[in-house]
DNA sequence: CTGGGGAGGGGGCCC
DNA sequence: TGGGCCCCCTCCCCA
């Protein structure tokens, strides 16, 4: 139902109005519909030149017009509290209000009221603020319900800065954030741009944020545990992602279908987690993504977006607004390893151990319960673990093609399967293979096996390779999640590949006595 | 349209 | 406490 009502507000929506998904601010909504244009923004259209304030001055007055009751036509209740604001300013912000006041635009001649019970006052106050100003104050308390506002209010950059706003309260430490770095420099270096990984595109090759209101304040305060200001670039405006070799859009329309956005963004910590969630708060059915959002959520799921980690003071860089010579200047050094989440984002919701019920020995059994959600575990462990599924958290990248996990065995498993063939079965006819009967496959970064018969139906010959050319996929040394693995490196020079001019497969002798012997090599390696 | 299989992801729990 | 295994579920692709 919200969609298709969604889609109608759309139709109706005049040129400039914005996007539904991914305008959340009325002035970008103006360089974005100038954009689809072809055009520059505003007032770079005529003459040339640009009044940089001049997007600001408006808002700025349209708050204070909201501030002084002057020309507003809407009123929203929330929780029997009473918001003024402009329909077409709510229009231009929301895709809930574009769907809404769409359908009431007939009655210009009297006010338009919204009633809302799904969020507090408190949380539209951050909303409506962020509409007028573009400043959205996050805090570690307010933050799921600011999200999960704007997930109603169909406000998606909101949402996505609430998600990068929790990621980024993680616990991830700075080796962790040079080694997304220096992978992303690897892999433009090595292949050109291929990468699958959206890891240092984004915000922070950008050398100036395109907004031309930007505050003199901007940048972010924390004062104490509330964080003021947290503003942000829109994903739309931030710059465009490397394009992907034809092997990894073939990977990413899977991930794309599969998980719309790159990084697996259908762990939208807020989505994903709908089923543990109270989500009495979301209206049926408007969950449904937009391309935009889709896009947003991408660009969002980016390791390096909005990360900015420091100690004490430094922290104030972490969001998402980065002081340009923040954004510049080279990553802090990867030996200091940043403090614990606990202490460096003290209002992150703290692990709180519950009573649970009780043991088989009638003591009282702790347990710990999500912040969340309504999950409990036993240990803690498990609900750090758990917690990776509310924040996105991938620390766990795959060498071989990028993909990256949350959980490092997940990451085995999949290298085991995807990238070593461990399964001694056809993948054709399914049969189990051996050394002597069948061969693996190599396809990209794939790894499969194929009978002997399969492989002769599919008219590929058959070619020995040495054996030492047979393990290109390594895991990295030493149990350490930041080492990589080295996607034959060492070896390439010695593989004797034979590809298959039709379907670029490489094909490689079966041992499985020597495949085995790797895989034992190489299970020490992965802990 | 449907069922099977592959892959990914989450939880429990052992070491 | 982290790593790893097992189990289960869901999603997607394909025949």
């Amino acid at each position: 139902m919200g969609s298709g009502l969604r889609e109608r507000g759309a139709e109706r929506a005049p040129p400039g109005a914005g996007d539904s998904a991914s305008s959340a601010c009325p002035s970008i909504a103006a360089e974005r519909a100038a954009a689809a244009r072809g055009t520059p923004a505003g007032p770079h259209v005529c003459f040339g030149m640009e009044i940089s304030s001049h997007q600001f001055h408006l808002l700025e007055q349209l708050n204070e017009q909201r501030r002084q009751d002057l020309f507003c036509d809407c009123n929203i209740l929330v929780e029997g509290k009473v918001f003024k604001a402009h329909r077409n300013v709510l229009f231009a912000s929301s895709g809930y209000f574009k769907m809404l006041l769409s359908q009431s635009s007939k009655e210009m001649t009297q006010p338009t009221t919204a009633t809302f019970q799904a969020f507090s006052p408190d949380t539209f106050t951050v909303i409506l603020d962020f509409v007028y100003s573009g400043k959205l104050s996050l805090t570690g308390q307010n933050v799921i319900e600011v999200m999960s506002a704007a997930s109603y209010l169909q406000m998606t950059d909101v949402i996505s800065v609430c998600k990068t706003f929790i990621k980024s309260s993680l616990d991830i430490s700075e080796k962790e954030k040079d080694r997304y770095f220096s992978l992303s420099d690897k892999e433009v270096n090595s292949n050109g741009g291929e990468q699958p990984c959206l890891y240092s595109a984004g915000w922070r090759a950008e050398s100036s944020p395109p907004h031309s209101h930007s505050n003199p304040d901007q940048g972010t305060c924390m004062r104490g545990n509330v964080w003021s200001n947290f503003n942000y670039y829109p994903a739309s405006q931030r710059s465009t992602q490397q394009q992907p070799s034809k092997h990894d859009q073939r990977q990413d329309s899977i991930k794309k279908s599969r998980h719309p956005g790159l990084q697996q963004p259908s762990d939208i910590p807020h989505y994903k987690s709908s089923k543990l969630e109270d989500r009495a708060a979301e209206p049926a059915g408007h969950i449904s993504q937009s391309e935009d959002q889709v896009q947003v959520e991408a660009e969002v799921e980016s390791p390096h977006v909005g990360y900015q980690y420091g100690q004490g003071s430094d922290v104030i860089s972490r969001s998402l607004a980065v002081p340009q010579q923040e954004r510049d200047s080279p990553r802090p050094s990867s030996k200091s390893k940043s403090p614990k989440a606990d202490e460096q984002y003290p209002s992150m919701p703290s692990i709180v151990g519950v009573m649970g019920g009780w043991a088989e020995d009638d003591l009282p059994r702790m347990r710990f319960k999500c912040p969340f959600c309504t999950h409990m575990v036993k240990r803690k462990a498990d609900l750090k673990r758990h917690l990776r599924c509310h924040t996105g958290e991938r620390p766990y990248p795959c060498e071989a093609c990028g993909k990256r996990f949350s959980r490092l065995d997940h990451l085995s498993s999949h290298f085991r399967t995807i990238h070593q063939a461990c399964k001694l079965i056809c993948r054709k006819c399914k049969r189990h293979v051996t050394e002597l009967t069948g061969q693996v496959v190599q396809e990209g970064t794939r790894r499969y096996r194929l009978c002997n018969e399969c492989l002769a139906e599919a008219g590929i010959d058959s070619i020995r390779i040495d054996l030492e050319a047979e393990a290109p996929l390594e895991f990295p040394p030493d149990g350490d999640k930041d080492s990589r693995w080295h996607y034959g490196e060492d070896n390439k020079s010695d593989v004797e590949i034979v590809e298959d001019g039709s379907s670029d497969l490489v094909i490689q002798q079966v041992d499985d006595s020597e495949d085995e012997a790797e895989e034992k090599e190489v299970k020490p390696n992965i802990r």
